[in-house]
DNA sequence: TAGATTGTTAATCGATTAACAATC
DNA sequence: TAGATTGTTAATCGATTAACAATC
């Protein structure tokens, strides 16, 4: 995978995962009504260092001004932006398993530039009557279906012995990018965009973090 | 959050992080029937340098031979050990929407160790055929079913606006471990463990790198 | 024994923090 | 102007990689 804009000094990896924690913050902020904070005090909420979140935001530019600190919904505004929330994307779900629900229902609800065109599962679903403009669809119709729909993301939700063939499927079709909730890596092209949510890790890490409790 | 065994010198969470990988791929391994890897050869299919794996090892212990590499059962199981992953666990999952029935499902399918005890949920639900042995409860009951079972870990996947309560009930009667996919970052003792699973972060970052390609 | 590969120390690299001059 | 806080450079810290002696 590449990482960073191609231009510019390449950005790390950990900057880049706080960013959308920094405008999590800021939304709330804005929500809250507030319209100025300095380095310092989002710090204390943030829990990263005044010195690191100056850091991180100036590589990408000065969106503070001197004596007074940064407007929150500028910010807000700005790192959307750097992240690429200002844009449309397509996403299919592949997977209609419970898994599969949550996230077409999470993203519905919660992140209204990215539009769910179309949902797929091995068995032919009943309708959902939360996603009736989602064709609902079997895996046969998946590489026509991305294709012709222009397709950006896909959503892998199926059972692990599936991940690897599906998302070959949907890379050989043009998706740009796939949200991986299975415990596999998948083995794709380095142009394709992988993000990973692997529960399992997830899990064991807390396990370790228990012991010395 | 405490990081670390309390004797031995800390271990950084990158390391800890790592471990579930290591252990994820020495699993697959073991099912191929293959009995022996060295660090160059994990290294090239794991994706981390051999110095890196022999690095991260070596701050639990010496587990390989030299001349011949790891015993993959042998590391597997080791590795579990230190994430405590030998040991039993007792959950909740509060929230039993889409997510929630999604997790106890991951739960019961892929993880063994960690035993569904109750499910709860604002509604009344009709008991899960695939959980018969979890009680399905309104969260009213919430905070004496955990101190009664001597629950060890809540998985939260209640909405947004009720996420920092129900885990507070939840600490308060004595778990010791968040599981936590709400968008919030809760707010809670420094002895509770707290694992996010920060899916909208995800996708954002995800968002991030689409845009160079 | 010779070859291989670990465990571990040393060198390098990168990321975080501290400091401060610039400036609003 | 004086005070505050950024943007940015320098110093520190930690993590990764390289190297190699120990040893199976």
């Amino acid at each position: 995978m590449n990482t960073g804009n191609s231009k510019e000094k390449q950005i790390s990896k950990a900057v880049i995962k706080r960013l959308p924690r920094y405008r999590r913050y800021l939304g709330e902020l804005h929500k809250k009504g507030i319209e100025k904070i300095s380095s310092k005090d989002l710090s204390q909420l943030i829990g990263y260092t005044a010195s690191q979140i100056r850091q991180d935001l100036n590589n990408f530019g000065g969106f503070g001004q001197q004596g007074y600190g940064y407007s929150v919904k500028y910010l807000y505004d700005e790192i959307g932006a750097i992240l690429g929330l200002d844009k449309q994307y397509k996403i299919v779900i592949v997977g209609y398993g419970r898994l599969g629900q949550a996230m077409a229902n999470y993203i519905k609800k919660n992140e209204g530039n990215f539009h769910i065109s179309g949902i797929f599962d091995v068995k032919q679903i009943i309708r959902d009557v939360e996603f009736e403009n989602a064709q609902v669809l079997t895996c046969a119709n998946l590489s026509t279906f991305i294709r012709d729909e222009n397709i950006d993301i896909a959503v892998i939700t199926v059972p692990a012995e599936k991940a690897q063939l599906v998302a070959e499927t949907a890379v050989d079709a043009g998706v740009k990018a796939i949200w991986n909730f299975t415990t596999v890596d998948l083995e794709l092209p380095e142009d394709v965009v992988v993000e990973n949510v692997h529960l399992s890790d997830s899990l064991h890490a807390l396990a370790y973090y228990m012991q010395d409790m």
